[in-house]
DNA sequence: ACTTTGCATGTTACATGTAAATATGAGATA
DNA sequence: TATCTCATATTTACATGTAACATGCAAAGT
């Protein structure tokens, strides 16, 4: 192999502490929530292995850990391709969220720091800028933004943990779905309206206005094609 | 069909269709659900694939599955141990609980089949009875049984996976803990309220019970030592 | 036409090799 | 006694080898 150019996605430089595998398998997270890599794709080992330049074990591990996170599914001596999250599937993510994320605005009014609420505010701003802008890109993530940092508020690195996963489960099926500048508007008021009783530790009315808010989720996505 | 195979026939060596992972993953997770892998245990790969005559590939992918399952935990470079899952943790997954429990005795009581309703009431008296003979292993498994059964009635698989986890991470911490015969029969009591608004399909009524009794555990686990 | 057989290709699942990081423990030093 | 040093053992992280399995397709048989 004389001096060829790799011209596919490579590793960068490898700095001290940090593992092929953690780089691997945040690269092909990517690919996979960012749309690159389709449902339904095969996840080839010798393949991703060969267009990475670098073995097959830490690819193999990589993507046995992105099935751990939903995000792939394995077939037993078949392999394993990028899951496929339908429009039924979102709705079940949502059944649940609707549970959960009430759980972490409740906690997190509970005992989450003033600074955190802070941050909870500029995100607020920022979103707002965003629906002013039209910016459904700016809207989706300060929304992702916002909800993480609630379940980081609630201090339950578990709780937060499910929800992430959820929610990377989740944006493989939004990449076909689209947001009207209706919706966005809506979904900023009512964190706004999340955000507000937090900051005034109102455990009760934080946890109604987001269950409230991710029923209201359900219901557009429902809507959508249901 | 003439000339039909016989599945007997195969002479391979190995054996066939199960894969060395999962056996592996399952008997290790039994190992620490059954406490004999005590919490904060090194999972050393090469001593693992050595005890059990395996090479260390299908080891290390097992232990890292656990992983994700919340069963152990890493440290890179450093290795795998076995979770502590302390005081503070198991209010922190009743906490979740709290609320993904009552989702899925919603759900259940709203899509579950008739079957599976009577399996319910099938697993309340076999509960009843192991309470009447002051039989904590009965109690426990019984109690498994029923919230799993739960959980499977919403239909919903992601549920459904997330409390087989939160479940196998509190059995690390449940080894420790010893249940009186008063919460064995506070407990039975609980089940049996949340079986009958889901027979009558009493969606909130199911979720509200449901809500109360995980909480009412987490008051007792609380006491035990909080 | 329709199934079967055999071959070519690619992949998974497991085994093994090895450099470098890390733990371990004996002996030296304060 | 306590702790520092350094050599040794162990382990992790990654690389590579390979048999069994899966799959597509063309040739052969019905």
């Amino acid at each position: 192999m004389a001096g060829e150019r790799d011209q596919t996605l490579d590793i960068g430089p490898l700095t001290g502490g940090t593992r092929l595998v953690d780089v691997i398998a945040q690269k092909i997270k990517e690919a996979i929530v960012g749309g690159r890599l389709r449902p339904g794709t095969q996840l080839s080992v010798p393949a991703l292995a060969r267009s990475l330049t670098v073995s097959r074990s830490p690819v193999r591990e990589a993507i046995l850990h992105l099935v751990g996170q939903g995000l792939a599914v394995e077939t037993p001596r078949k392999g394993v391709v990028v899951a496929r999250v339908d429009h039924d599937d979102l709705m079940r993510i949502h059944e649940i969220r609707e549970y959960l994320e009430a759980a972490a605005a409740r906690y997190c009014a509970e005992r989450a720091p003033a600074s955190l609420i802070d941050r909870l505010e500029a995100i607020i701003g920022d979103q707002e800028r965003a629906v002013r802008q039209g910016l459904a890109q700016g809207y989706f993530e300060t929304n992702a933004s916002l909800h993480r940092t609630i379940a980081r508020g609630a201090a339950s690195p578990r709780l937060s943990t499910i929800l992430d996963q959820l929610e990377a489960q989740m944006s493989i099926a939004l990449q076909h779905i689209s947001t009207s500048r209706e919706h966005m508007a809506a979904g900023l008021r009512e964190h706004a309206g999340i955000v507000a009783p937090i900051r005034r530790r109102d455990a009760p009315a934080a946890e109604a206005a987001m269950r409230a808010h991710i029923a209201a989720t359900l219901a557009r996505v429902r809507l959508q094609r249901g």
